[in-house]
DNA sequence: CGTTAATCTCGTACATCGTACGCACAAGAC
DNA sequence: GTCTTGTGCGTACGATGTACGAGATTAACG
């Protein structure tokens, strides 16, 4: 009668499943998501373990396990919460295409460095609720493109690639006036080392004629921090669409 | 006289220390960074743990710790290899920027395609010897551009950020005729119940009226495939390009 | 050759993690 | 009251990264 993986009862997925609550519960997925999420953003993402939230919420560990099936599915529920951070409130997104895109870039980049932590675990995204309201307005951003549907989805797509490669090489920031700050420390001293062997004369060239510097560290470290100017995010978007509506006016290919 | 974080004995990055070899040492860091991206490529990143590794090698679990601080400084050379095999090969680096950049670009994906799980790990990456070889031939490939130094850098980072997004979403590839092979189970349920509910006009619209199905399954699937499509990697990268040139034609803005 | 000291190997042990199992309690239905 | 079952959680187990230190091997030197 029950087959080994039932698919009637109790869904795989948890967002097909109720959240407890026909009794009494002490938590709900959202007070355990911002729990978790909090743990994530202050103490980094290894720090998140169902025994760390669980003592945030002042239950024993095992009882989040009522809640959720596993680690993977706490995961999902803090992924989703960032993403409803991702949406644009009603009523505020732009009606040219490009202004909503550009909205929806922004207010992703924004969560993603509120919470640099979702970017650790990138491989087992999965999509929820709040992931499909996101795509629903990238869809509302480009309806009045006039492009046909493949075209549409292959741009939030594009756009979308974008926003999450830059924020994931922002996340590995050096940033500011660092020196070795978030790079493993001696790094510098490899790049001083390699350079010394003349092997690289597009590195030392910029380095010593353009960065008018003779030290390497010095040279390393402008050179960070020119990739790390945030004002790169603005500028990438703005070409990246630049291109995309350069190939809007052209008629589309016929294949 | 030895200082608790003693900076001339014994650096603290790998690149910085020889390799055992004075004696006569059983393994390289190229066998074991090797066997350990052997794993990773067959049995998924999640498999590469130290015992494992040493289990390849035919060696003793503690005798990894011989070659290697600890386990991030192996995930440190299995990044590293994977970086040497997107390295351009001597004299292949075509001379116009644009493709010389393109090539650079499409090695990096199809590397990131060979072995995935470099994308798992992503946030604490280091820069090792390829990794700093792969900055000098990106640089090479835009030396004739006639840009001044921030410009130059900024354009590859930003070659280098799409390619790294693209890659990204390709991993949670939901490609070929899948239904919901990569995604959790149930994600195709999921879109149904959601979209039931008509709070999607543009999604709705885009399945209906679009694709022309009426199950949502379906419509999931095809817009799933649509963005899988592998060639809109050579797409966007064109798109990205274009927009990159077209902003480079005019007088660099002054301020 | 034998002695020595550094190099290389690795077994044991421990803290920490995810979580299977199953009992205890208590809330609602009757 | 009794029964059912939703809810809470202690215990226990296997897996992981790695500290520690003891053994084995080799090169160097007398």
């Amino acid at each position: 009668m029950s087959s080994p993986s039932q698919t009637e009862k109790s869904p795989a997925l948890i967002w097909l499943r109720d959240e407890p609550g026909t009794r009494r519960p002490s938590h709900s997925r959202a007070q355990i998501a911002a729990a978790a999420v909090r743990i994530a953003d202050t103490e980094g993402f290894d720090a998140v373990s169902m025994r760390r939230v669980a003592q945030e919420l002042g239950a024993g560990t095992m009882t989040l396990y009522h809640y959720v099936r596993n680690k993977d599915e706490l995961v999902m529920l803090m992924n989703d919460t960032v993403m409803g951070e991702v949406l644009v409130p009603d009523g505020e997104l732009p009606s040219g295409w490009r202004e909503a895109i550009t909205t929806i870039a922004r207010r992703s980049r924004a969560a993603f460095e509120r919470h640099r932590w979702t970017l650790d675990r990138v491989t087992d995204i999965s999509i929820g609720p709040n992931g499909i309201k996101h795509f629903e307005q990238s869809l509302e951003a480009v309806r009045d493109t006039g492009l046909p549907a493949e075209k549409r989805l292959g741009l939030i797509s594009l756009v979308d690639e974008y926003v999450f490669g830059y924020s994931l090489r922002e996340t590995i920031d050096f940033g500011g006036e660092v020196g070795d700050e978030q790079w493993p420390p001696g790094t510098l001293e490899l790049f001083e080392r390699e350079l010394q062997s003349g092997a690289y004369p597009c590195i030392s060239s910029l380095m010593s004629d353009e960065l008018h510097t003779d030290n390497v560290a010095d040279g390393t470290r402008r050179t960070m921090q020119i990739i790390s100017q945030p004002e790169r995010f603005e500028e990438g978007l703005h070409q990246l669409l630049d291109g995309i509506e350069a190939g809007m006016g052209s008629a589309p290919k016929s294949n």
